[in-house]
Formats: C-alpha cells, structure tokens, sequence
DNA sequence: CTGTAATTTCAGAATATACTGAAAACTAAG
DNA sequence: CTTAGTTTTCAGTATATTCTGAAATTACAG
C-alpha cells in the first residue's frame, strides 16, 4: 500500500482486506477487490501493484481468482495491449455473485456427500440415529439452497422496494401467515 | 481418525472437516463438530481425542473455539470429574447460531468501519464516488443484517412449514406484490 | 484440606498458505 | 514472421496457522 491513495480509500481497502480473510478470500484478493470496486475507472494490472504494493505475480494470480467467482468485468481497449478490469456497477450483483457462488462451493458439495451417505443402509442404532441427523441437515441445506437461488431472482429494483419495506422478512412472513392462514393454529 | 467409527460417520466427519475450512473454523474444529452432532449420547474431551486421533490439547483448543461459537452445551454429571459436551438437538437451533454468529464476525465490524468513513467529507471527486459506493454496500449489509436478524425469530415449527411450502421466499415475495401492489408497475 | 483426575496454556515443531522474482508463454502491432 | 509489451507460471521463500507434548492450573471427591 504504497501510493497516492487517500487515507479514507486505504482505510477501506485495508478493512475488505482484513474481512477478505474472514471470507473464502485471502487478505490481498479482497484488497485488490475493494480497490477494484472504489475505483470509477477501470484499472490495469500494474495500477494494483502499485497502490497495493504489491508483486505484480501475486496480482496476476489474484484476478485469476477473482475472474473464477466471476467478479470482475474485462476491458478490451482499442490499439493497447493491456486489460482493463473493473467491478460490477451495482453493488447488489455483486453481493448476487457472492451468494450464488459461496452457495456452489460450500452448499452443493455437502448436499451430495449427505445424499451419498443417505442412500446407505444403516448397519446400527448409531448409524440410524447418524443418519437421522444428517437428514435433517440436508432437509435445511437444501431449503437454504432453494431461498438464495430465489433471491438470485431479485433485480436491483426489486430490492429497492423491499428495502423501503423495512424488515421486509418478517413482514412478508406474516403475510404468508395471514394468507395461508387456514391452519388454525397460528404457531406464534 | 483411529478408532471405532463407522466408514458412514467417518466419512461425513471428513467431509464437515474439510467445509470446516472454507468456513472460519478449521478442519479439526469442524470434524469435532460433525462428531459432536452425530453422536447421540454427550461425549468428553477424551472420546473426542480418541476417536478423531488427534492429541488432547487440540481437542481442548477446539471446544474453547466452539465454545465461543456457543455451538455446543455443556453437561456436568453427578458424581463424575469429566466434563461432557453435546451439540443442540434441533439443526435449525445449530443453523440459526452460526448465522448470527456469522453476522457479528462479517457483517457488523463492516457496517462500523463503513459508517465512520462515510461521515467523513470526501476531499475530492475520488471520494466523492468511493464514498457513494461505500453507502451502497452499507445501505446492502444493513438490510442483510436485517433479514438475519427476522430468521431468528423463526423457530423449528415455523421454519417446518415454510419448508413445505416448497421454494417459500419467491412465492412468499410474489404474495407481498400482490399485497403492497398499489404501484402500477409490478416490476417483473 | 489433600490428592488426583481433568482441563488449559504455551513454546516450539509441523503443516499449510501466501508471496515473490525470474523465466516462459502469450499476443498483437508492425 | 518478428519483436516488444504484457500476462502467466512456478519453484523457492516468507509468513501464518495448526498441532503437539509437557508443564501449569483448576476443580472436586473423599
């Protein structure tokens, strides 16, 4: 972090650095991401060395990265050799990535390896008791599944609204109470 | 791994060992984990130790970590020295923790860190930008916050007929629509 | 209180991850 | 086809994380 970036735009990047770690992501791809998604234009490979401060090689490998969770957008420039990258323009696509991708990587594999072993005959009370559990979980892995492929559905305008809505969750639950309300209990 | 499990628990533990890493915790934490949840009957720190073959002070680490994650109950049996461990019963209960905790770690360090940049006076048309993008992703995380904040209120009975609803969120949404639906256009 | 079963701590070793510079491989203008 | 600008690869190094055994601490049955 060596250049004529402002304390305010260091400060953030050094902090989606930090989170960077928290995430899947190392600490310099979610420097370089921050930097990428702060900045107007779109920025060369050599523009992050130098307001990083850091190897041009780990640069390279960290938009190959970020290019396989699909985050970045390449620029093409008539007559000049380099590519340009830039983050999606509206936050909320980006936040879409994320999800649909953390989903791919954390969600999906364990839903198999659960239904691999569920298909298993148990060979004992602790097995059944094993499998039980694992029911259960894919039960809710999968409902969790199904809840952000339908939030991938939701456009920028969309979600405008429900942000006006307040906490629209829970409002929008006691609809759905209020609307299938035939069960007569209320379960509240 | 050395000891009396079946290849069935074995194999799941392995695989909650690995996501284990690409979530914050690491793999001896999520396999003790995995185990904590498949075992009917508590267990102590030195079935942990004997059936994951890793050495006792790693378990003790472990809990610690779990322990702050308040992802496991303690039970302090009459008569014995040992301390015994269990995973809640209830997946949902396991799933809703580790959301919120998920939330305090991810999300509520960045909403602050965003908040204090964003009552700065940007110093130029650099910050200017930056700044209306900092806003967006806090406007974006605090309504993400919001929606975690409403799932906790969910309980198991709650959670068991939304699951029966089939993909509840969109039908859900398309409901609010129709509800809220005064605006002309129904932005679909 | 005492003695001992049990847990926790921690410095150092083992392992895994991230980073670099130099060299190889592209790529497109001339 | 050549060549210079640019990106990618990768072996080696630096850094960070995880794991262990031994020692210190805690807790409780007697």
């Amino acid at each position: 972090m060596t250049e004529k970036l402002t304390p305010m735009i260091q400060s953030c990047i050094l902090h989606f650095g930090e989170m960077g770690s928290r995430w899947g992501i190392n600490r310099t791809v979610g420097q370089m991401y921050a930097l990428l998604v702060l900045s107007k234009e779109p920025l060369c490979a050599d523009d992050m060395t130098e307001a990083l401060g850091i190897s041009r090689s780990n640069v390279s490998m960290g938009l190959k990265e970020l290019m396989s969770w699909e985050l970045v957008k390449l620029q093409h420039r008539q007559g000049e050799r380099k590519e340009f990258y830039t983050a999606p323009g509206d936050v909320w696509d980006i936040a879409k990535t994320l999800i649909e991708q953390r989903r791919k990587r954390e969600m999906d594999p364990t839903l198999t390896t659960l239904r691999n072993l569920l298909i298993e005959t148990p060979a004992n009370a602790e097995e059944e008791y094993a499998q039980q559990r694992m029911r259960e979980m894919h039960e809710l892995i999968e409902m969790l599944t199904l809840w952000t492929q339908e939030i991938q559905r939701l456009d920028s305008a969309q979600l405008g609204k429900l942000l006006k809505l307040g906490n629209s969750i829970g409002k929008v639950l006691d609809m759905k109470d209020r609307l299938l309300g035939g069960k007569k209990d209320s379960a509240k």
